[in-house]
DNA sequence: AACTATTTATAAG
DNA sequence: TCTTATAAATAGT
């Protein structure tokens, strides 16, 4: 629907290539947003231009935070994790060290310039060991995050466990044994709490396999 | 565009909603490919009906599997650890689903041959994006397994509270008044837990933003 | 970035 | 589902 009828097959000319995608591109958000509220379904796109750059439309918030969990792999955070961002990470400058933010608007400067294709090779090669290092950081911080999480929950779970063994020690001692009832809903919840055990081990152990 | 514009907003009438989703799909699906064809993009677009059917699209191979192993969190939660060295990862030869095991062979092979120097920079891109293909389904698991052991704990740190506060209520109404000890071991216990708690919730929720 | 000649998508029949 | 009149998208300028 132009001038003329285009073969759908990739566009050799880099130039047009470029126009047409962000034409393109607007167009199919568009058209996902209008069938997502005339049809009040939930529709999400999602496109990686050449650069890697993500473009991406969702209807629904869920869905967004879905997509966007799936793509957390790559990309690093927004500005809710406040201690994040006032890491150190690495050094473009190769002068005072920087944040993920400044690291990123730094990518971007560098990949977003209009004479991308005249950058130097090796600084390419620098850049990469730049992103690496930072997406290197970002996943180790993550993964010592997750075991701390993970500590956390499993002392408490200990202590809860002991709480609860002197509760019912407590409540075996005190307790009157012509109460049924209350002896009942003790050993009931006991029983729940090493079923739940069983399992929580389980998922906690194949975790620390992993770490 | 057809014989009357319309307004974007919900179509009420139950059955030309879904003449005008079956076409606008199609359509949304048909410039999504063009797109990703004319300008050599990765493009995914994911619909759910109201109905909850899944109507999708991919450009990529690889997009559609990260998208589909998003689903895949989110359809299956508690899965077999057992099953990783099973798992799919990708296909050196071009041919057949590898395990890791296969994969790791299939590089040891490669790197360790004698004339390593002689390979081909395509061999070596191609082995490159095979493994860091491994690596980021590696990862992607390491996450999953993660997030499912703290939602475990969690679950089970839930249930050992409820059952605490059942057997302290139980306690209460049990227990003899004149007996200090017991209730002061009850409440040393719950204050120990309570400080615990807290701690464990922030490193919870420390970990979940980055989820 | 704006403009149109044309093609393409689609609303209504 | 299939037509067709019309709206919308967009290729080339």
């Amino acid at each position: 629907m132009g001038r003329r009828k285009v073969e759908i097959k990739k566009i050799e000319d880099k130039n047009s290539r470029q126009v047409t995608f962000s034409k393109r591109r607007n167009g199919l958000m568009k058209k996902a947003r209008e069938l997502s509220v005339l049809c009040d379904v939930d529709v999400a796109v999602l496109i990686f231009s050449s650069r890697g750059k993500l473009y991406d439309f969702s209807s629904s918030n869920s869905l967004a935070r879905v997509i966007q969990r799936y793509h957390s792999h790559m990309q690093v955070e927004g500005e809710e994790c406040a201690g994040v961002h006032a890491e150190q990470i690495c050094d473009p400058e190769g002068k005072s060290p920087l944040t993920i933010k400044k690291m990123l608007e730094h990518i971007e400067r560098v990949l977003e310039e209009p004479d991308v294709d005249k950058l130097d090779l090796n600084d390419l090669v620098q850049l990469e060991e730049q992103i690496e290092d930072a997406l290197s950081q970002t996943r180790s911080k993550k993964t010592q995050m997750f075991k701390q999480s993970i500590a956390g929950l499993s002392e408490m779970e200990k202590t809860l466990r002991e709480e609860n063994k002197h509760l019912q020690d407590q409540l075996a001692g005190a307790g009157n044994p012509t109460n049924r009832t209350k002896d009942g809903i003790a050993l009931e919840f006991r029983d729940l709490a090493h079923g739940e055990m069983t399992s929580g081990r389980q998922r906690q152990q194949v975790a620390l396999k992993l770490l």
